[in-house]
RNA sequence: GCGUCCUUAGCUCAGUUGGUAGAGCGUUCCCUUCACACGGGAGAGGUCGCAGGUUCGAGUCCUGCAGGACGCACCA
């Protein structure tokens, strides 16, 4: 018997060795050839990629953990499978990262050091982010197939994106406007509603004298221009005020002229049911003003500055200006009461951390109900030639089952979302990402990759990350040439991620592919649930409660920690993780070890190509063993992958290991050699079987194992799935 | 305001189509038996949030309520 063998079960020394077999062997690429017999089935995912802005934490760790069990499965299974890896460059949250780290050192901003040297030392970070990453994967045991690793600004990619903007401008999807937009003042660029969250504050509400009205605000700093009253066409108490009608009214600085507008935007039990507008710098209002055709005039500047509408005001920042402006409404009369406990929701951006101010920008959109011709489709109800938008696609694919979300709750979430979808704001001022392909000649425009000649000026935006990201599942199999792995494993079989990142992903996703390919990116998505303390809070650095997945491999073992996250982690429900937890599949290891090798040690007398009669005793464990392999089986199809590893722990711990263990010892010691062969076969068969089926939650030490038996010329990982012993 | 989820043993959670409750950790007692003390055996511990309903039968389906978490919308 191999010495390594006679020791406790080393993860930390048995792990990398195996990894680096893996490797070396090529059997995660589907192209290598494999002695298992072929399905004729394929299957795939691309992994979503990670953000190259540092470390891989806990969830990505359970992201790789499911992943890597779906795909061993299906390999097993003799699927022709693919797992593709990458990492997202991630614009906004790379950049603002490496930004606030040199302001941190050096005190110097973006634009103290320029464009050219920003870059520069983002490729830098990023670079070795991306080692970093890689690392983490290969720690997990992840079997991607690293031959076709992409990155969202590698060359492939950024072709991708140039042609999918360039086509989709072609065919009328993305277009330029002037309409508001979130604008982060301290990371001077535009952000996407998903990357904005909320938090609440008491602030004083005022009620503020408007010619006959009064109105309310939250910020008196932004009415200098307002000259909109408007008023719920409804509302009795304004039913002497027509449409149109224009009044004289005594305002901050002076006389303005205010047109009575009627909108059933209006809340009527809100405050005193008139409002004033500000269209630059809010969206309801901008609303208003679009329906009616009113103007629209700035307030603020881009780095939170009154402008000279303000009269004496200008200059000052909006924060600070408040109290004086208060101050001079009250000399003027014009304060009719504060209420001081009002409660305000206000806008952070999530990645830069300032509070959004809405501006009117001119930006590039894609349109959500844009209609456009779709040359070529494979959706169900959406024929090819036919007109569609992207929300009619996107509700389509679901209501059709093309794409099948597990929870399924998530997909009413999903039709929602769906309906109160905007236009998405594609363009960022940011330096970081896919330059976007649109060059100016005093007014001519040209969208296309290419510069059309010395002369023109490229627009000096970037593209939202997620514009990259949502061509994810077709630009990394080499889209748009028509490559061989498009045909083989687009659209792709899975897509696992966690349920947070469902909308401003996913929703993408359906749409890049629908549009490009006529496919849907994927047939499922798998989401899986948050992970959370032991107290159940988030994970987040400020609470200083994060688990981080190398400390726990070294401490435990990769096995461990996956079975750890797999095991009572259903689809959609947030787990809670405790060390302990991990702890427990270090010792469930160290049990297959040791298993393992009294198997080995009590089966020497076996003939391995003989099969020996089976006494009853043995036929009724086998049978039993197969209600197991069928009962796992169906597990693994359904995707319980949570309960197919919690049954094989306690059938391996608790029936093979204390039960079928401990009855053969006396017959091994006994007389009685037929017992004692019969006991051997079904030791030997039932371990093989238990270590395949052990193999997609825990590859490392079972796949040790498979080779300290003997197999020093095969590797477990395309060994098949067992179906039935006999 | 609209919607979703959660509430099961001290703790963390399973319980897949309804059939008189399960796991891990913890805990009590016993066992240093030659695979494993990173172990084995035995045990204690729950009126499944509350109130109704459907059913021969409900933790599991329906209604209402309470507490908690989350998503979306509004927020003048």
């Amino acid at each position: 018997m191999d010495e390594r063998f006679l020791k406790p079960y080393n993860a930390n020394e048995t792990e990398p060795r195996i990894y680096k077999r893996w490797e070396e062997s090529g059997l995660f690429n589907p192209d290598t050839p494999k002695s298992l017999q072929p399905s004729g089935k394929t299957f795939s995912i691309v992994l979503p990629p990670p953000n190259v802005t540092g470390t891989l934490h806990t969830g990505h760790a359970i992201m790789l953990a499911i992943e890597d069990a779906m795909v061993r499965y299906h390999r097993m299974r003799g699927d022709k499978t693919l797992w593709l890896p990458g990492t997202d460059s991630a614009a906004i949250a790379t950049q603002s990262k490496v930004e606030s780290e040199i302001y941190k050192k050096e005190k110097k901003t973006r634009h103290d050091i320029g464009r050219e040297d920003l870059l520069r030392r983002i490729d830098a970070f990023t670079k070795q982010s991306h080692d970093t990453i890689t690392g983490q994967i290969k720690a997990m045991g992840s079997s991607v197939d690293w031959s076709r690793e992409a990155y969202t600004l590698d060359e492939k990619r950024t072709n991708a994106v140039m042609t999918a903007f360039v086509r989709m401008y072609r065919d009328g999807l993305i277009y330029r406007g002037d309409r508001i937009v979130n604008w982060d003042p301290n990371m001077q660029t535009t952000v996407s509603d998903e990357e904005i969250e909320y938090i609440e504050e008491t602030t004083p509400f005022y009620y503020l004298k408007y010619g006959p009205f009064i109105i309310g605000t939250a910020r008196p700093e932004t009415k200098f221009g307002d000259k909109y009253v408007v008023m719920h066409p409804d509302d009795l108490r304004y039913q002497q005020y027509k449409q149109g009608d224009t009044i004289d009214v005594e305002w901050i600085n002076g006389t303005i002229t205010a047109t009575i507008i009627k909108d059933t935007a209006i809340d009527m039990e809100f405050g005193t049911g008139v409002m004033t507008i500000t269209p630059w710098h809010d969206l309801t209002d901008f609303d208003i003003a679009e329906r009616h055709g009113l103007d629209k005039e700035q307030i603020i500047d881009e780095r939170g500055l009154l402008l000279p509408i303000a009269g004496e005001f200008s200059g000052q920042h909006i924060k600070k200006a408040r109290k004086d402006i208060v101050e001079k409404l009250k000399q003027k009369g014009l304060v009719e009461k504060i209420d001081e406990k009002y409660v305000h929701r206000i806008a952070i951006s999530s990645r830069g951390g300032g509070t959004i101010e809405p501006q009117i920008k001119r930006q590039w959109w894609l349109g959500v109900d844009r209609e456009f011709t779709i040359t070529h489709s494979e959706l169900s109800t959406i024929p090819s030639g036919s007109k569609t938008t992207m929300k009619k696609i996107l509700r389509s694919v679901l209501e059709t089952k093309d794409v099948q979300i597990v929870p399924d709750r998530f997909e009413k979430v999903y039709l929602h979302w769906v309906d109160t979808l905007r236009d998405w704001c594609l363009s960022r001022q940011l330096w970081f990402g896919h330059r976007i392909p649109v060059w100016y000649k005093a007014d001519e425009i040209r969208v296309q990759a290419e510069s059309p000649g010395l002369d023109w000026q490229q627009d000096p935006d970037t593209l939202d990350t997620w514009f990259s990201s949502g061509l994810w599942t077709f630009s990394t199999l080499g889209w748009p040439e028509k490559t061989d792995d498009l045909k083989t494993y687009h659209p792709t079989s899975v897509l696992e991620t966690g349920y947070d990142i469902l909308f401003f992903w996913i929703i993408r996703m359906i749409e890049m592919s629908a549009f490009h390919t006529g496919q849907v990116p994927f047939r499922y998505v798998y989401l899986h649930g948050l992970v959370r303390d032991s107290k159940g809070r988030k994970m987040s650095k400020s609470l200083g409660n994060i688990v981080d997945p190398l400390d726990m491999i070294a401490k435990y073992g990769a096995d461990a920690l996956r079975m750890a996250l797999i095991v009572g982690n259903p689809p959609g429900n947030d787990i809670s993780l405790a060390e302990e937890k991990i702890k427990s599949y270090k010792l469930f290891a160290n049990k297959v070890w040791n298993a393992s090798r009294f198997v080995l040690m009590q089966i020497g007398k076996l003939d391995a190509s003989l099969k020996p009669e089976i006494v009853e005793a043995d036929q009724r464990h086998i049978a039993a063993f197969n209600e197991l392999i069928q009962d796992i089986t169906k597990e693994m199809e359904e995707k319980h992958y949570y309960l197919a590893a919690e049954k094989l722990y306690h059938h391996f711990w608790h029936t093979f290991a204390d039960v079928i263990l401990e009855e053969s010892k006396p017959i091994f010691t006994g007389t009685d050699e037929k017992a004692s062969l019969s006991r051997m076969w079904v030791l030997r068969t039932m371990l093989t079987a238990y270590l395949s089926m052990l193999h997609p939650f825990m590859p490392f030490i079972t796949e040790e194992i498979w080779f300290l038996v003997g197999h020093t010329h095969s590797f477990l990982m395309t060994e098949s799935w067992p179906t039935k012993i006999s």
